[in-house]
DNA sequence: ACAGGACCTGTGACCGGTTACAGTGATGCT
DNA sequence: AGCATCACTGTAACCGGTCACAGGTCCTGT
């Protein structure tokens, strides 16, 4: 006979429990658990007649009883500790966000999305976290003097951020692009078009990507032998606008610049917008190099050469080292290789 | 004395329960249970002393017990359908997501991001959601034919969409922004203007937002007696790159348009840059009129004259109905209305 | 024949809360 | 004085799972 559909609720039915199960199969409710979890020795039979007695009643388990037995949750809190206004008008957030709910389902881990802005929800997130109802957090790019991250680790719950944790790195594992090559190979880039008269527009200071990067255009300039000049070294803090008023601080400081590397796409926009208003013909007079290869990259205009930051990568791997720190592997930070994108904003 | 930190855990220590509280303010577990709800007569004094034992052990409740005695789980799904390329790449779908995250941080309420696009997920996803893990579901832009629709309404889970669920509007609350008055108003514009050969690039017409906002675009004609000419009506799917191509049909067929009225953004940037490239002027030869007011439209060259959609509105409203439908009340479909937000792609 | 292991199953305690119910003093009313 | 009521508190059952432990078969080896 074919099963019709099972019918796990209805108007006043209540929803079948194990014992239902257990009932309707007729063995005891510690055999249905072990069926479920499939662990211990159970006979072939059981095994069979609970699986079906399952698909009849339409069983599906109640995963707060299986948490509460068990201590683990099977849930992972992806925390937003900045004002959320910067986050999600970011597509790298939206990127990382993505790839990181995807591992998590692909792990069959559930994905709690929790905002730690104001006084109130930051009291509210430590207590609901360090009250061990998820199993680990995620933590997108942390103010490293944010008191919650102390409170966290002395609450022992397992953590993995995007991005290095300056004063952390014993207690928190991380997963960050590798940066300060990124930007190495980006300028490089720039230097093997013959350009020497080179700027860069930074990301704050007091993050590692945007520390990173700037060291990497360092980095390349004292390899090749170029001098740096701290004029042609302006701080932006990653959006578009910034990237502008950099550019036009830069056509003003230093007008004989011919190739820019800004630490982001949105600051390449910004100041790929100000070049053409200043009649800067892009590559021709000035070449630009960005970093992230966020969406924005292919439909500027011109399409913008840049370093791709792999946010697939990295939130693969956050999710993975998480699972590792849980299971109860010691906390690690790992670094993902970037590679350039060649573009028409800097051809090769 | 000044009470230290409190240490709710440490090396070996478990996290306390509401027994050891119960002890250390030397009453029975279930006054402490009547303090934390606060709902029956409970003592000052014990009151007192119960919150003091709480602040010395730095006891935080168990929510997985919590949900499995009361049946109520705190969580809500956010849910999506669609496969999630197209939905995160989206900035419409960021805002929203943003502002279901405040909104349910606001009611303490825990935000659950699921996806459901694969087979595997989307049968893990009905038993997840059917089995009472999540108090309600928030689904984003459902397909009205999609099964999983009509399986969440045999589990009873209370659930809103974002936007009118054909078929379902009798067991499926909804929000949505007034599309039609959208549509038509952005249309009025251009006719106030003067433009009378007015074509409009439509979004996805098994959308309720895309038949609407081009009945909106219907209205607006037939209210000034123009006529409508199928030949001015072409279809794309919210993206830029289908804005382009539609804008290039446009072209194509009726090269004396006067005006563009686009259903997306994404679309009218798309447009807009075909527009450029055919040698339109825009405002001049062509006026251009989006919806949305997503982040594109103040960056497009000319900055976009755009409908805007309230997503902040929407997302606060779609969980309020949320909460409402939870406590009993009937689905009930809203609308929320939008506001033409002029800039130089069509000036006043 | 019987000890011992492998395989399988059921009982009952427990996870950490909520809540129905039964009780206890103190007070108010007749 | 007697009794009902109010204000408060504790006991115990329950939510729906997991799992340690104690058996019970059956097979094998001596």
């Amino acid at each position: 006979m074919l099963p019709s559909v099972p019918t796990p609720s209805g108007p006043g039915r209540k929803r079948p429990t194990i014992r239902d199960v257990a009932r309707e199969a007729g063995v005891s409710y510690a055999t249905v658990s072990r069926v479920l979890n499939g662990r211990e020795w159970v006979s072939p039979e059981a095994v069979r007649s609970v699986r079906e007695a399952i698909s009849r009643t339409g069983y599906t388990a109640n995963h707060h009883a299986r948490s509460l037995a068990t201590g683990r949750s099977g849930s992972i809190a992806f925390l937003l500790t900045e004002p959320q206004h910067l986050l999600f008008e970011d597509p790298n957030f939206s990127v990382l966000l993505r790839g990181v709910a995807q591992a998590l389902s692909d792990r069959e881990l559930t994905l709690i999305l929790m905002i730690a802005s104001t006084p109130e929800e930051r009291a509210r997130t430590i207590a609901y976290l360090s009250g061990g109802h998820v199993d680990g957090v995620l933590l997108v790019s942390p103010h490293s003097g944010d008191p919650l991250l102390s409170q966290l680790v002395q609450a022992e719950v397992p953590i993995v951020a995007c991005g290095r944790v300056l004063g952390y790195e014993q207690v928190i594992s991380s997963v960050m692009a590798d940066d300060r090559n990124g930007g190495r190979s980006a300028v490089e880039h720039l230097i093997a078009a013959g350009r020497t008269r080179i700027a860069t527009i930074t990301g704050p200071q007091d993050t590692a990507g945007g520390v990173d990067r700037l060291q990497g255009y360092h980095d390349a300039l004292i390899a090749h032998g170029l001098t740096i000049d701290p004029a042609r070294i302006v701080h932006g803090d990653w959006s578009r606008e910034s990237g502008a008023a950099a550019m036009r601080t830069l056509l003003d400081h230093t007008p004989d610049l011919d190739a820019v590397f800004a630490a982001s796409d949105a600051m390449a926009a910004g100041a790929l917008r100000v070049l053409r208003e200043a009649g800067r013909d892009v590559p021709g007079d000035v070449r630009v190099v960005g970093f992230d290869d966020s969406g924005l990259a292919a439909t500027t205009e011109p399409p913008l050469t840049t370093v791709r930051h792999p946010l697939d990568r990295v939130s693969e791997e956050m999710v993975r080292l998480l699972t590792d720190v849980i299971a109860g592997r010691t906390p690690l930070s790992i670094t993902v290789p970037t590679t350039l994108v060649v573009r028409a904003s800097s051809p090769s």
